[in-house]
DNA sequence: ACTCAAATCCAAAGCGCTTTGGATAATTTA
DNA sequence: TAAATTATCCAAAGCGCTTTGGATTTGAGT
């Protein structure tokens, strides 16, 4: 445990700099590193500030400098009026890497229609450096409203057209699920279904086009009664899973877009009676949400391609049949990169594209 | 969709006040409800204001007033370095309520022994005005250095000890757990497993003391070996279910700490081939986690209490038998008590213990 | 020793708001 | 109508920091 001591009184600059007879300018410049004071002064000052428990206060270096070392979320209220557990996984990532740069973490919800207010909001007064824009859609306006306001900002994800004039991280959902989808027509499948995420939303769409594609490079139709498209959730799977069993020619494979649905899906099947792996087959996209993952979430490898272990993995053995990435490691990374850009104004935009992991769990099999 | 219209150039207190022909005083006084300004030229300034998308600096007002009008959320980041499901469902209700009274959320990642540094920098250059103290443990030392800063809070749960020298919102987990349980022994079970959480939180210690108080009621020793205590997860689920399934003399029900571990006793059930409510019994402590909420999380009613459709109903039937609370009306809760205890300082704290609701559903029964 | 540049340090002017302590104008009261 | 209120409004002083533009001191160069 910490030093929980006494609270000292704590000093502001005119005081702190009383004490040490320099004037506010120099003490100033000496705990900011700026290079027209000496060395020795400036150790000085260091061991003052820090016996005399000196904090600037934000509200007034930011007053000065414009800058607020904040970075903004505004986290989309639907209907459903929840953060999932992916948005929160995203913003162990992001606070960590603000935690070690600096900088905090500001949370606002919103309604769609109060969007624009929040973040001309944002940059009118300067209440924040920068955003992170979530869950990007297929038709996104907010990525021309935030270049015209000139807040910076990194999208978690992609929109379409346009895609060299803004900064963005996004996972290749559409050759993730082509590759799971492969996997599943190599073993035997014919009939798979997709329980999608809502396709309004960038990412579902983009495995949409994954799924099909793959479907039709082995000349397999495209069957819309097996694709489902709803926000993902537990019960949505479960209910997705059992209507299309109840078909008159059910799918022999099911993939999810999250372990959410996935989740409802594995208690589907339980309900009917087959066994993930031999009756039927389950794989999904994984996020690798802390809440899974048995590895304790000590995945240390920066993009945390290696350590993978699998979705609900016990132990060292993967569970469900996964294409991964984490999406935690990808908070981390679009951190740094937004602050970066608020850092280096002017730079050109930063974009990257993050492979998926092929994991092969006991979820799956040939066709019954 | 709203306008997003064309980006007005912001102007500032002076220039607004200016266009006016008021002095500063006057205009900040108008839009601030002060009663020394008429009517009349408070509509006036009201107009300007909008017209020329005037929006006070929050620095500067927050230098000028000491109040951040900002409430920090510090997350404990574990070794398990996660924001939880259930963290995140809290955070959902808490930014309501300050979006409401246009309060923002700010979030920083701590590990145990950076806490202090952290409350101690809120409070020294008020960054916020004040703090939600989460996952309150059974030794407790948070909340007596934070009386000591100063710094306003309420906690999410209670510590032992004092309890009405501050304000706390907590759920009555040890009747909870106890119902629970009872509701099991009732059913005629006699061994019965506690998949807790850990147990140095104070939540844990005191749903196992639900759990021993309706054991030894009913005249059943509590065997250690059917406890165990870990932090909430998945795989921590599944592996203790498989474990004490494996025991000699297996219990023959199990009780979860959180939906998440029960998802891998679920789970492990299945990979026994156990039907849940026939084989096997299993019931949970529910926080009613919007991710398994079916009911698409529109639960009305303030404290949520009547509109719980259970844990992963699909439609209007409950799926697992489980006590239950909502953890997002807890947050919301918490939000307005600590806002109300900034604007009014120096009221008695206030203490809210929060009944829970036993449902029934489809995973418990007698035992085999 | 003398000049000049470099190294240090400082006083003071903001940053954009709130708020104190008056001033002025409008209204009432005597 | 003069005096006393009361209703409006304002100038200016902070809040605690950064930063500009100089002043002063030091050290090197000749």
């Amino acid at each position: 445990m910490v030093t929980w001591a006494v609270p000292e009184k704590t000093v502001n600059l005119k005081q702190l700099s009383k004490h040490l007879g320099l004037s506010q300018t120099t003490v100033s410049r000496a705990l900011n590193g700026f290079p027209e004071v000496s060395e020795k002064t400036r150790q000085k000052v260091r061991l003052a500030a820090d016996k005399f428990n000196y904090r600037p206060s934000p509200s007034a270096s930011s007053l000065a400098t414009g800058k607020a070392r904040i970075i903004g979320h505004v986290v989309p209220v639907s209907e459903h009026r929840m953060i999932n557990p992916h948005f929160s996984d995203f913003l162990a990532g992001a606070s960590d890497a603000y935690a070690q740069a600096g900088y905090d973490l500001l949370i606002r919800a919103a309604q769609p229609d109060e969007e624009a207010g929040i973040y001309r909001d944002f940059v009118s007064r300067n209440r924040v450096d920068g955003v992170v824009v979530h869950g990007p859609r297929v038709n996104e306006t907010r990525i021309e409203f935030l270049q015209s306001i000139g807040l910076p900002f990194v999208v978690h994800g992609r929109a379409g057209g346009e895609e060299h004039s803004y900064s963005w991280l996004d996972v290749d959902n559409r050759s993730a699920i082509e590759k799971l989808t492969n996997y599943l027509i190599d073993l035997g499948h014919r009939r798979i279904a997709l329980i999608n995420g809502l396709e309004t939303m960038n990412f579902a769409h983009r495995r949409r086009l994954g799924y099909e594609a793959a479907l039709q490079d082995h000349g397999i139709d495209v069957d819309p009664v097996l694709i489902s498209s709803r926000d993902m959730n537990e019960p949505y799977g479960y209910e997705a899973t059992m209507a299309k069993l109840d078909m008159p020619n059910p799918p022999t494979a099911f993939i999810y877009s999250s372990v959410l649905s996935a989740l409802g899906g594995m208690r589907a099947a339980n309900m009917r009676g087959l066994l993930p792996g031999q009756d039927i087959s389950l794989a999904t996209f994984d996020d690798r949400l802390s809440f899974l993952q048995s590895g304790g979430g000590e995945n240390g490898g920066k993009k945390g391609g290696d350590s993978a272990n699998g979705v609900m993995g016990a132990g060292s053995t993967p569970y469900m049949t996964s294409v991964s990435s984490s999406i935690q490691d990808a908070g981390r990374r679009v951190g740094e990169m937004l602050m970066d850009q608020i850092s280096n104004p002017g730079t050109p935009p930063v974009c990257e594209l993050w492979k998926t992991d092929l994991i092969i769990g006991t979820t799956t099999g040939k066709p019954a």
